[in-house]
DNA sequence: GTCTATAAGTGGATAGAC
DNA sequence: GTCTATCCACTTATAGAC
């Protein structure tokens, strides 16, 4: 009971610790941080990092654990064909993509956006976090969401593999864009606005390419 | 002379180093690699280095020039319409497509590649090349080509700059999505195979898109 | 140009007092 | 749990002999 009420009114040292080493890595990467300078933002000594960390290492594999459980998705069943079928395609996609963009607007989120796009290509355990979690698990719903857009009548026929990838990996295009490339090149809120805007044009292209024309047959 | 002969039986010392450390931080990225560990591959003393570079920094600046001038556009002015005329859109943008992912085949290249992906994020300088002198022109190109290939009533009227977009984005995520997401997957030279295969069916999809049916009128 | 030697600093990590 | 004090490996960089 203790430990609940210190974790309602004051965020624990270890949470502090964390959540100072996802905003410096964020910022600096992991190889450019140090657990003198976790500790001094947080405001405690280097050493004590050392009674609630087993090394820098720890504090990032604490990280990326609190990332899956953050990312994981609910066990919301999501009911694709009612949503289909009460929006039609193209809102319902431009709904979808939403549902991810609004998320990274909360700067708690973006910076993890950050951390992971910027370690992706150093440490094994994130990039197997992208790929398993995040990437195949995505490319299936849109599979699935294609098909059914198929069997409803919406576009013509296609292999639904073809579609997500040329739907979704064009996303993943968007998010390096906004959290590598052009990061600081304006603020933050406008960055994801434009994501959400080129985000409505391609979902555009894509249903121009391929839906059916209703006035030849 | 003496000079020209030197360069051309044996590389020399300023290039060897500045090859070892294009390697190695392409493996490791800029921070995690030590002037000691460039030293030692090399097989000169430490000391040494600092005979022809200022320090570690003007070493990957080195770099960024000697990039800057590998990729920097010939004189050549591509008679982009003849070809499109003599091959369609759909061989010439494979053959343009292959022109680039062929170099990359030439390890030289590749590992120059890796070390623009992971260095995007904390190096501005490689970001302003990327952006500049890569993306931004490549862009320029590909506009104008949709726009030539409208003219020639090759595919529907659109926006050069979305059909621009739509295509060459989708290109930055393959090489992206080899030289981060994917790269020690599989053997390099298959790596870049599927990066062929994946802008094959990249641009048929477009293109099925865009194109004008010939059966309707 | 290359080496040895060394400076001057930063890194992660631990022992032990409070 | 937090602190002081300390260890030691490793970093960039320079001075000066050959």
């Amino acid at each position: 009971m203790k430990d609940m009420v210190r974790s309602v009114e004051k965020k624990g040292t270890k949470e502090q610790i964390r959540d100072v080493a996802i905003d410096l890595f964020s910022k600096k990467g992991y190889d450019a941080v140090s657990i003198r300078e976790i500790a001094r933002t947080v405001g405690i000594n280097e050493a004590s990092i050392y009674n609630h960390y087993k090394g820098k290492e720890d504090i990032m594999d604490s990280i990326i654990e609190s990332l899956i459980a953050e990312f994981n998705p609910g066990p919301e069943e999501a009911p694709v064909e009612v949503l289909l079928e009460k929006y039609g395609p193209e809102v319902y996609m431009n709904i979808a993509g939403k549902a991810v963009t609004e998320r990274m607007k909360e700067p708690h989120i973006g910076v993890i956006c950050r951390l992971i796009c910027i370690e992706l290509y150093h440490n094994e355990k994130i990039r197997d976090f992208f790929k398993m979690t995040f990437m195949e698990p995505s490319h299936r719903i849109w599979e699935l969401t294609f098909r059914k857009m198929m069997d409803l009548g919406y576009i013509k026929e296609y292999d639904e593999r073809l579609l997500s990838t040329e739907f979704f990996d064009y996303c993943i295009f968007l998010f390096f864009d906004c959290f590598v490339i052009r990061y600081d090149e304006v603020p933050y809120e406008e960055l994801i606005d434009n994501m959400i805007n080129s985000m409505s044009k391609h979902i555009k292209f894509i249903l121009d390419a391929v839906r059916i024309e209703e006035d030849s047959p």
